[in-house]
DNA sequence: AATTTGGTTCTTAAAATTAGGAACCAAAAG
DNA sequence: CTTTTGGTTCCTAATTTTAAGAACCAAATT
């Protein structure tokens, strides 16, 4: 029931969980994701996850609601069959990066609090601070752009 | 020697100091971040953030040297005072979101990596993985650009 | 109706993080 | 050469996070 991982496989499992928990993910939620990257079928039920990781049930109900709560995973069901099939909600990437970019327009937003706040006997600290908004907020207007851009440079192929 | 700060400045540290949370600093950290962004002396010494923050010598002491390691803060010293004052290395916004970004880049190598140990049976999800993986690729190379483009939308004013 | 399956929820123990206190230290001042 | 200043470092207590175990539950199976 278990998944069968090689080495290089289940290296992967730990670099990509530490990758998710550097962004505050807790540890096996980072593992979830990363052997819903690298296992073989990339739907597996509860206890295929639970198995592989070996982790408890209960870590495991608890990471996979967070997972899916946040737009991270998803799953499929078949009918005649009661378990859950998680998988990533790859397709989904575009939205996930969105997600960072509108982290990015609320840092810039409470800059310019920081502005209306400040003193304005500090000219050029502020002047940095206000570009560093600017260019935050440019990202976020530019984004649609750069994508349309990306989706070109592949259909050309 | 404490800082006199308003209740919205008191606030404002906070939500910057949550957001940097957020993003794995320990808490007093962050609380430091928001300081240097809100107080009217955009330099400060080692015993004005100290008192201003309630915070301990030694937390003091541990943050302010990490945020240094990581680029984040800086200090400046005059002749005949032996006291550092810290500062933001605000005019530094480039690097630090530049930082950002080689983060993507190297999610986007790791999920390179992780379609070599693919299977090609799943040849939908595959393309899911390297189109995110292309995505930040191209947005690694793109940024330069970027920069540039928001550079030339200030000139013109 | 009893049991199994596919989970969820609650409580708790262990581990990791955070930050305080006190001792310490080097350089400057007295 | 003693004291003060501006920190650093070590140790520890408190808090938070993480994840296990066990009890639990509803739907499906026997």
């Amino acid at each position: 029931m278990s998944i069968e991982l090689n080495d290089k496989k289940r290296a992967l499992i730990e670099k990509i969980g530490i990758a998710h928990e550097e962004k505050g993910f807790q540890p096996v939620a980072g593992r979830i994701l990363g052997l819903l990257y690298v296992s073989p079928r990339p739907e597996l039920t509860f206890d295929e996850i639970r198995e592989t990781l070996n982790i408890s049930k209960s870590a495991t109900s608890t990471a996979l609601n967070l997972l899916m709560h946040i737009g991270h995973i998803d799953y499929i069901t078949f009918s005649g069959d009661r378990k859950r099939y998680f998988k990533l909600k790859m397709s989904n990437w575009r939205e996930l990066i969105q997600n960072e970019i509108e982290r990015v327009i609320k840092m810039s937003h409470v800059l310019h609090e920081v502005l209306e706040e400040r003193t304005k006997d500090t000219p050029e600290f502020n002047c940095s601070i206000e570009e560093f908004a600017s260019f935050m907020q440019f990202i976020h207007k530019e984004f649609p752009g750069l994508l349309q851009r990306w989706e070109q440079t592949r259909e050309q192929k």
